[in-house]
DNA sequence: CTGTTAGCGCTTTCAA
DNA sequence: TTGAAAGCGCTAACAG
């Protein structure tokens, strides 16, 4: 007796068809009434919305994405979740998707090309709206699978490659280039850098190379090299200015690869009394918030993030089908003058 | 002409059928080989697999979700991408579905209950076959429905409420207690807190409750408060500092509400020439990497937010559909010495 | 404003 | 080891 007083059957699956025979509608109507979608009556619409409360029908994408050929979801595939640049492009994905009905699905690929390629082939089955990637280098299949595909592709982060489709990023060569121009205006002449493996952040390469692009224009070089051979943390960017700072060159100003490893070269200049910016200046990559509440303001680069996936978003829903020309979005980079350089 | 030599047709959907017709099988023989189910002879697999290679055929998992009433998608509904603490329990999400072929859903909730409830509808509606969610704190309706689902529902961070099925977190009543307990036998007698706002972050406010809990043990209260109006951050937690140090009740340990907002204490002393532990003790909350890069260790409480990630997908793995008992995982917690308590 | 018909692309039986 | 038939739950296209 007394399970009869328990909720509804766990497994009883509430289907169109129930609430449409319950409601003594078809099912095309509850199915009009569910999305919104031409016109109703009234009177209709709250008969079945009754049984739909009452039941607590919950309509089938999957069934519903079958039949019309459209699903919203949106691919994302990114290369980690560690570097805080991404959720930061994830949380701007997020805000552009606020209110309209699509879902992000997100995949990481740990910076490998091949797991990319896994990811997408395992997105597209789920037939996505559109794809968001971050990054430009991609294996000739994934290329393939995305050109073919025929919907949207965002790459994301940079402008200096050619797209696939659209682009919204920055030009990280400019942005090395005018650090540089900055520095050098600054009156900075013996310059270090203090940098990460290249080999799973190429953009922070580039960086370089704009960089060494102003130095050159100048008559100048890049006197000492601190490279961890990993990827970017503030411990390493600590480990690193200690490094540098013990080479038999002594510079006045050390360009980090990124904020973090900036911000490890803070706390170095900190714990061992090393005078920031009169010793040695420190100038970044990013323009993470923490920056800001050092006790020296981080003189740094913002590349503007969150921007980056809105923005992506609004390319996307502003026209969801792909069709002539490609578009590159340019969400640029400001100077962070800060304290440090 | 030059039309004829371009790709394929990016609108010809490859189907099933069309590469069962080309390689004269049946649809279910290629249904099989793609889903490595059931004895097929190697010569149809490698006749099948050469067509579906040469035509570019990606399962359409939206068809097969359909037919087979399952689904490899993970609903995740967490409150933000701000606060570092989830993009974290994301990493342990998909470290643990790594290698496995669910995909995880991800939405946020900006830690609204309402915006839960709609979420958990839009993730429902994909049939997942199982839904994580961080918090505890629902609306009516999303329970209901993820009590009536039958899936298996991991709630995370958390493990001092009663679960809908499995919690994966730790205790934040212990956490405050035993940071007390470890600062009242460090010697500390005037403590201050310097918080956020209780209202987005109830786990905090219970971290609190701990922390009185074994003050009061001891015959001690806290002294002073600071808290923002706002959520944490470092900067947040600079200026609480400052407004605590300026107040008339004198302190020599303060407890921050996380370590986001301890950092911005330790920049605050570290830029007001305020000597950190002599004059001003500081324990924050969660353990990040950054603070042990600073000039001086932050003292705080491990929070292992990746294993509660990546333990839940192990649970729900483990056993993917629910029967019987709630299971309740603590994940435990450290306190980190440190050298600033 | 509402209904009928015919699938969407795949997988589950059940046979052979 | 392979196949034929019958849907999964929904929506497009066309009536009425």
């Amino acid at each position: 007796m007394r399970q009869r007083t328990r909720l509804p059957e766990s497994r009883a699956r509430v289907t169109l068809s129930e609430v449409a025979k319950l409601a003594n509608v078809s099912e095309i109507t509850v199915s009009r009434i569910m999305r919104n979608k031409g016109p109703i009556s009234v009177e209709t619409r709250e008969k079945v919305m009754a049984v739909v409360n009452r039941l607590g029908y919950v309509p089938n994408r999957i069934a519903g994405s079958l039949a019309s050929a459209t699903s919203n979801i949106i691919g994302v595939a990114i290369p980690s979740l560690s570097n805080i640049v991404f959720p930061e492009v994830l949380r701007g994905i997020h805000a552009g998707l606020k209110g309209t009905d699509y879902q992000p699905v997100v995949g990481v690929t740990d910076y490998s090309m091949k797991t990319e390629e896994v990811l997408v082939r395992s997105l597209m089955a789920w037939k996505p709206a559109a794809m968001i990637l971050a990054g430009f280098d991609h294996t000739d299949p994934t290329r393939q699978i995305l050109v073919q595909s025929g919907i949207r592709v965002a790459e994301l982060m940079d402008i200096d490659p050619e797209p696939i489709d659209i682009a919204v990023g920055l030009s990280h060569r400019s942005a090395g280039y005018e650090s540089g121009r900055y520095l050098i205006a600054r009156g900075y002449r013996r310059f270090g850098y203090v940098g990460h493996d290249w080999a799973e952040d190429k953009r922070a390469k580039v960086r370089y190379d704009g960089l060494c692009m102003a130095l050159a224009e100048a008559g100048l070089t890049i006197m000492a090299h601190s490279i961890v051979d990993g990827p970017s943390s503030t411990l390493a960017g600590r480990a690193m200015t200690a490094n540098l700072l013990a080479g038999n060159t002594s510079v006045d100003v050390a360009v980090y690869s990124n904020d973090d490893m900036a911000i490890g070269g803070v706390f170095h200049c900190l714990g061992a009394g090393v005078a920031l910016r009169e010793k040695l200046a420190i100038f970044g990559f990013n323009g993470l918030e923490i920056g800001d509440a050092l006790p020296m303001a981080l003189s740094t680069v913002r590349s503007n993030r969150f921007l980056i996936g809105k923005i992506a978003i609004e390319k996307i829903l502003e026209q969801p089908d792909r069709r002539g020309a490609r578009s590159v979005v340019d969400t640029g980079f400001q100077i962070i003058p800060g304290e440090t350089a």
